[in-house]
This record gives C-alpha cells, structure tokens and sequence, in this order.
RNA sequence: GCCGCCUUAGCUCAGCCGGUAGAGCGGCGCAUUCGUAAUGCGUAGGUCGGGUGUUCGAGUCACCCAGGCGGCACCA
C-alpha cells in the first residue's frame, strides 16, 4: 500500500498504480468530475497517471492557477491538431506557455492568413466537441525518432535527439493525433474549454536563431472560463487606449515621420515635460555626489577604435566623411568621452569615486524592425554617468546607486518590473575569477537595497556583468530602463590610470550607470504608465484657467498671472465657449487642474478648482489655492 | 534585417462584386455670454503612402518600393 496525505491533513492508503482519478473518485463523486489533475509532492501529473509512491498529494480543480497552465498548454495541442487537420504538410515545433496564453511554432511554406485564424478556431472548437481523451504514452527514444521522421516531422526527430539520455520520451496521443510532449495534459479535449481565442500571427526562427529557418508562430490567449477570457480581452484594449503613441499625439507631446524613423521631434508640450524630467534627474544626481560634464556628438573614429565599440559595433553606428577624408562617427554611448576626461591631469586615490554625469545625447543606427514609439529609437538622450573608482568603492558605490534609482523610480511612481542580473557571455574579456567576483559583487550591492536578482546566463556585457532595470509598458512588454555594468576593460583599453597610496599608477574600475536609461524611452513608460494624467509636478500645462463668461475675463488673465509667478505652468482659456465644453476639452488633454472663474469667484477674490477625473470643485480664495497648487507642484527633490 | 498585416481629409474611421470619394471630431465663419466632460447654423479640407502594370475605366486587382503595427532576431 502506498500512503497519501491530503492538504487537509487526512492520510489515507491505496494500492499501488492506483491512478489521481481513483484517489478522487475515492473522495467524492463531484470531485472525480471535476478533476483535472493531481499534484504528486508539488510535482503535477495526468490523472490517469498511476501513482506508485505516497506522499502529499492534491487533486487539482479548474479553478487552480496549475490547471490553467495546463489549460493553456492543451489549447496549444489543440491548436497544433487544428492546423495539421487544415494545413497537411504543415510540421509542428513546440508550443510552450506564455504570460495570459500560448503560441505554437508551425513550419510550413505558405503563411497563414489572418483569415485562417477563424478557421483554425473554429476546427478547435470542434476538437474540444469531440472530446478526444488525451492519453500518456512512454516511447523508445530510436522508435520515437524513426516514427516522427518517418512522418515527416523532422523539428520534432530533432527535439527528441537533443533530450537528455536519461530523460523518458513521452508522447500524448490526443485521439488519432500525436505529439511529442513532457506533460501533464488533461483527461480529454473537452476539458480545454472554448474560453480561448488566437490572437496573433508572427514570424520566428527555429530555436531563436535568426540563421535558422523562419517558423510561424501563431500566439493565443486561453482561460479556465468565459468571463476570464472576457476579462482579459478587455484588458488589453484598455492598455492599447494607453498607448503612449496615441497619447503622444492627443497631448501634442511629440512625433515622429519617415525621414527621421526613431527620432522623434519634440513639441512644445513634450519639451516642457522632457526638460521638466531631465532637470529632475540632474538634481537629484548632482545631490548624490555627480559632476555633470558635456562632451563632443561626433568624434573621429580612432577613438572608437580604442575603445574597441569600431570593431564591435560599427555596423549600428552613423559615420561621417569629411571633405578632407576624415570618418568621424556620431558617438553611439558616452563612454569613451568621459574616459578622456578622466584622463586629463592626474588623478589620485583621494580623487576616487568621479562620478561623472552626462545627459548625452546619442546616436544609434537600430534595426528598422526593432523601431518603437519613444520605446527604441535611433537618437537618444541617457542620464549617462561613469563612476571611476577602486575596487574596495564598487560594492558601496553599487549600493548607492541602487538606492538613488528606488528614490527616482519612487518620486516618479513607476514600478519597477524586475532586476536581471546579466552574466557573463561566450565572448568575453578577463579570466573567470575576475567574472565571479564581479557577478557576485553586484548581486550583493542589489541584495544591500533590497532588491531581489534573477540571473540570466550569458546576457553581460563583453567587457563585465550588468545589472538591468526593467519597467513595463501598458500592454506588458517590459523594457530595459535602469543599467548598472561594472567594467574593468575601457580604463585597460584607453589607458585611464590613477596614483593609489603606494605612489603607483593603478587602474580605476568603471561603473556604468543609467537610471532613467534613455529619456525618450522613460518617457514613453511615463506617459503610458500615467495614461497621460501626470502627477501636477510633471503636467506640461499644470493649469488652465477657465472663463464661464467675457465678464471674468480680466479677474481669469490675474489669476492666471498669479499662478504664473508663482511658478505655474498655466494657461488661460477666454474663449466664447460654454464652461462644460471648456471642462471637456482640458480633461481630454489630461490638464490635472482646471480653475473656473466666474462672476462669483471674481467678486470673492476665490477660484473653484477642478481635479483631473473628478467631477467635484474645490472653492478657494485665491491666495489658499496658489498656496496649495504651488507646494504640489513641487518636484518631489525640491519639497 | 526576417515573417504577417496595415497605409483613404489635421485626427478616428466608412467606402460590397473595379465606374474618378464619405462620416464624426477638429478647423474656419456667423450667431450664442450660456456655472463644471460636447450650443446651433453655415463652410473649407483628401485623388485615396509612392510607383509600375492589368483594364474602356483602379482607392478597390497584381507587382515593386517606403513607412507604420504585431511578433522574431538584434539591443554597447
């Protein structure tokens, strides 16, 4: 007899091989019907499984967020059966789980349309009508691979040889359909529910390697019931209407055309709030210890042959001629300039740290594919900096930097994603220990802010391991924002030296350090992350000051003027239109605060304040009101 | 760069099977002075991303190019 121990603390014995939907049927007649799994020691099983040890077991239900993994991941094998039922010939690759869905990688010579979705869809559904009962099969890896080559399925022969020798080779058979799959699957097709919907078409290469053969991925969203599914649905339209795109052009913030792709062209209002972060970012750098330093757009390129980006970047860099013949390339990162200022006098160990800031601007030829909105761009503007510093300053300094990114990131209520830790990748300088002290000394630095770390093998730098900030856009794409890289190699390269106590040249390590990243990028984060409504210290137009009538016409332009001189970015609205129109009109170009003045606020010296998504007034003398907006326009450093 | 889709007035979008373009918002003009998310009337805007082809005739079909979007790859 085998024990098993249920969550609710019972134990009770079965037979061997006795199988999750036994053990359920065993408990009640409702829960037989409404497993879907069981959970075996944490690790999740068929229900036809037979199960030959004890141990803590749970029957697992539609409603477990493990069931909906396993939901999606059967959607995906019923998507795959779909298409080889429509589309003979069509080879399967694999299909793993995504955030909220699924995708399934499918080789096939002509494309699919976007009118194929439906059909695709509908075939699915007829699938989980059919109610194939999906069933576990443990295959001899040379008959598996003879059987899918045989077929034609030579991604999947491939997949099989690359699993480990001691690993089992499992197939489900899903009625007459078979795929290569590690499991757990659910009792039948049925179970999979309609709660699913395919949702877009894309190209991708064969194991992520753009060399390989080009698959089409067909990506789906799939949930344990309807109301989820339309939950979800609603969701992302939702995020889409934060588009910061669609904002940009609403507020006039911004735009972009074709004869400068990724470069944007700020408008007035968009300027307002870049200079009105970037004086932000400056402050609180300069308080934490930086000096902030300028330094050439364009320079000729033995720099950068120097510093080693010419031989490993100078496909994505703009490069110049000169009539004379000179190349000059347009600097793609600050590093090397900040380097050569470094580099001028002598420096020594009392010199250390330089923190040396640049708000540099930046050039970068990107892929046109990769283009975004503000969210990558060929031309750039990073809160740049390069702390130069000994080794026993990297964990301190590390730290430091690391609390003044939480106080930015606060102050301009953004949520941070999630911390990578970048290690070492195949090409790389400096020996091993060198790499091992450095991955550990910055996951210590994040530790000592409090911040949690995942690793991702081979994602560094050439030159040193990076801690990568990450932030989210509205429709939960996340992008790199924050940067910390250590760096022994550019100080080595450009020969960057200081005087140690021992009266000999020694070499400062480099910290690389961005905490906004690019502006341009932040911004779009900002914008779609606020829907456009930022906090009044951020707002481009942080008032507007509207008439009811011409009659309040010379009390609104002294209002307006006061707010002015006391640092508001303010404007008025005299115009021949209904106060609701004019209300309408600012809440739609998100001005956080809209103060009416009529006949009965210019007789009482009063203004009545509108709030931004609210629909009640707020009556005030004037003077309490410039008062009151005057200490919230206050950037957060500044209070 | 690769795969797919898209590209019509300032904006958002409609234009079936090919017969030389419509709406709403916005703009402009006039009237309206009206207390918190759209006052009324009038009016001007486009040759349909660019090109080539098929056709008696193309926004509508085909092909090429460009840009955008969703992915993939890339991301110092």
């Amino acid at each position: 007899m085998i024990e098993l121990k249920f969550p609710d603390g019972q134990v009770r014995d079965y037979p061997p091989g006795v199988t999750g939907r036994e053990v359920a049927a065993s408990l009640s007649k409702s829960l037989e019907k409404k497993a879907l799994l069981v959970k075996l020691d944490g690790e999740l099983l068929d229900l036809g499984r037979p199960l030959e040890r004890g141990g803590a077991v749970q029957i697992v239900t539609r409603d477990s967020p493990e069931a909906l993994e396993v939901i999606r991941h059967d959607t995906a094998h019923v998507l795959a059966e779909a298409v080889q039922e429509l589309f003979p010939g069509t080879q399967v690759t694999i299909g793993p789980n995504v955030e909220d869905g699924f995708y399934y990688d499918f080789a096939r010579d002509e494309p699919f349309s976007l009118d194929d979705l439906a059909l695709i869809e509908a075939r699915m559904r007829h699938i989980v009508d059919r109610d194939e009962p999906i069933t576990r099969e443990v295959w001899d890896r040379g008959e598996a691979i003879a059987h899918f080559e045989g077929i034609g399925e030579i991604y999947k022969a491939q997949i099989i040889r690359d699993i480990p020798g001691e690993e089992a080779i499992t197939v489900y058979r899903q009625g007459g359909w078979k795929d290569l799959c590690r499991g757990p699957h659910l009792p039948s097709t049925r179970h999979v529910g309609k709660a699913f919907k395919l949702t877009k078409l894309a190209g991708a290469y064969w194991r992520g390697d753009q060399n390989n053969a080009q698959l089409q991925r067909i990506y789906g969203t799939a949930w344990a019931s309807d109301a989820d599914l339309a939950e979800h649905l609603k969701r992302i339209e939702e995020a889409e209407r934060r588009d910061h795109r669609k904002i940009g052009r609403a507020m006039d913030l911004f735009h972009i055309q074709e004869e400068g792709r990724g470069m944007p062209f700020w408008h007035p209002k968009g300027w307002t709030l870049y200079r009105t972060l970037e004086n932000y970012v400056r402050r609180r750098t300069e308080a934490a210890g930086y000096v902030e330093v300028a330094t050439p757009q364009i320079l000729d390129v033995s720099l950068w042959e120097r510093s080693g980006h010419w031989a490993k970047f100078h496909d994505s860099m703009f490069v110049s001629e000169t009539a004379e013949g000179e190349v000059l390339a347009v600097k793609p990162m600050n590093c090397p300039c900040h380097v050569e200022i470094f580099r001028q006098g002598q420096k020594s160990y009392r010199d250390l740290p330089i923190r040396m800031m640049e708000f540099g601007g930046l050039h970068r030829y990107e892929s046109s594919g990769s283009l975004l909105g503000l969210l990558r761009v060929r031309r750039m503007v990073q809160d740049d900096a390069h702390i130069f510093c000994t080794e026993a300053q990297i964990e301190p300094e590390s730290t430091a930097f690391i609390r003044l990114l939480q106080q930015i990131y606060a102050d301009l209520e953004v949520e941070l994603h999630s911390v990578k830790l970048a290690l070492r990748p195949d090409q790389r300088f400096g020996s091993d220990e060198q790499w091992t002290i450095a991955e550990d000394t910055l996951e210590r630095a994040a530790n000592a802010a409090g911040v949690e770390v995942e690793r991702i093998p081979g994602e560094g730098a050439f030159y040193g391991p990076k801690l990568e900030f990450h932030l989210r856009d509205a429709i939960g794409r996340t992008w790199q924002c924050g940067t910390l890289q250590l760096d022994y190699v550019l100080p080595e390269r450009l020969d960057a030296a200081y005087i140690g106590e021992d009266g000999q040249k020694h070499r400062p390590v480099m910290l690389h350090r961005a905490i906004v990243g690019s502006l341009e990028r932040f911004l779009g984060v900002l914008i779609e992350h606020h829907a456009g409504a930022f906090p009044l210290w951020l707002a481009p137009v942080q008032a507007v000051v509207a008439t009811i009538t011409s009659e309040g016409d010379d009390y609104a332009g002294q209002v307006a003027a006061r707010l002015r001189r006391a640092g508001l970015r303010v404007e008025a609205d005299l115009r021949n239109e209904k106060v609701g129109y004019k209300v309408r009109e600012h809440s739609l170009a998100k001005v956080p605060v809209i103060a009416v003045v009529g006949r009965r606020e210019a007789e009482e010296g009063k203004v009545a304040l509108r709030r931004l998504g609210s629909d009640r007034q707020q009556v005030l003398p004037l003077d309490e009101a410039v008062a009151m907006l005057t200490a919230e326009a206050t950037p957060p450093d500044l209070r």
